[in-house]
DNA sequence: TCATTAATATACTGTCTGGCATAAAAGTGC
DNA sequence: GCACTTTTATGCCAGACAGTATATTAATGA
């Protein structure tokens, strides 16, 4: 294993990337400063900044991060379960054990939501960057959904046609798990929630063919 | 009419209100600063200290000043109308032009979305206050849907027992609505959206009464 | 006219902000 | 040992920040 040339680096590029992506997660964009990142990530800024480029540079990133660790935890649950109501229901849970993510997620104590949700939306008005990456982020999670739903409705699963809107209702209801989560809403409060929602996005067909 | 006593206010108190909540909703919290503040009021350090308090104080009355706003123009299409479909419909689009109410609404420009949503939602991690006035200006939410639902559940426009997770849903869409519009979503797609939201959110009855 | 009251305007405080210039340190290649 | 490369550490910068002390202005009451 041939070492690169110059003094090695002292962090872990991914540790510190990820650290710096909860400190925003937690405090949002603005109120986090470079002397805050430092200390979470235990760099200088000048590494930082090498590292990673300026505060928006690192936020995107940190954002990026996001998306990718929502993606591995909820994107897989959704389509490995063939059963569409035991799908849905994994997914929303999978989110809530995202935004139940800190230290304290037993207690009733405040939690964090989705970070996109929670923290872009406040960046996204005046901040055309982190705004597109916000609405990527939305679209791939409808295009999922989507993908979920027309295969339940290929099933016969649901009704015909009704695929793109239950897939986009789906992501509703985590949007506002997000936002209740953040409100403080407690985590049974919101599985419940979670679950009463399953049972409108998958009623209609299973009532259809009974009768 | 007997004036009081001193120099008098050269600011009404109502308009610096809501040209301060206006700064707020776009901005977010933590980057608005006091002197952004003063400019769109037209007041002096001060003067904005002596009439509302500090930043905090400021910001909390921007809160309750927009969620009455919020609860003017859509509590009153939502219980004025007898067609749940109809008042459902209404209710979503009156949102939607609180949250595309920029000067810039009929471009697809970005928006503002929900004040709550966008912006407290940031600040509520690690701000108590904020964040009791989020989960309350949500329940107060949510008593409203579902009691417009327990309308409809008793006229049989939706199942027995649905009123409560069918108002919960409606206002996930609606929380889902502000988070698409700051993330520019269109004005055109989030009126589809809320159109077959609402068709998702009174279907069933139709269905199971009809068969 | 003159004291009183209340709002306005000016100017200031110490602290923190994001960002960077510069120097020291810790490795490699030869 | 010595040149070279890259990262780390120190320390600085000008500007912005929230908040306030002080002085001024404009009204009332008598």
């Amino acid at each position: 294993m041939t070492r690169p040339r110059g003094r090695p680096r002292q962090y872990d590029p991914d540790t510190a990337l990820d650290a710096a992506m909860r400190l925003f997660w937690e405090k949002g964009y603005a109120a986090t400063s470079l002397t805050d990142l430092c200390e979470v990530t235990g760099m200088k800024r000048p590494s930082l900044y090498a590292a990673f480029g300026d505060k928006h540079a690192i936020y995107t990133q940190a954002l990026e991060r996001y998306e990718g660790m929502m993606r591995d935890s909820m994107g897989r649950v959704l389509m490995g379960e063939p059963e569409l109501e035991r799908a849905l229901t994994k997914f929303f849970f999978a989110g809530l054990d995202l935004h139940f993510a800190s230290k304290d997620a037993a207690s009733e104590a405040p939690q964090l939501g989705c970070m996109v949700v929670s923290t872009a939306g406040a960046v996204a008005a005046r901040d055309e960057v982190v705004r597109e990456r916000m609405r990527g982020t939305i679209g791939r999670l409808d295009g999922l959904l989507g993908e979920r739903m027309r295969q339940a409705e290929a099933a016969g699963q649901i009704p015909e046609g009704s695929a793109g809107p239950r897939g986009a209702v789906a992501v509703a209801v985590l949007h506002s798990l997000s936002v209740r989560a953040r409100a403080g809403h407690s985590r049974r409060a919101l599985r419940k929630f979670a679950r009463e929602s399953v049972a409108l996005l998958v009623g209609g067909a299973g009532e259809r063919q009974g009768g």
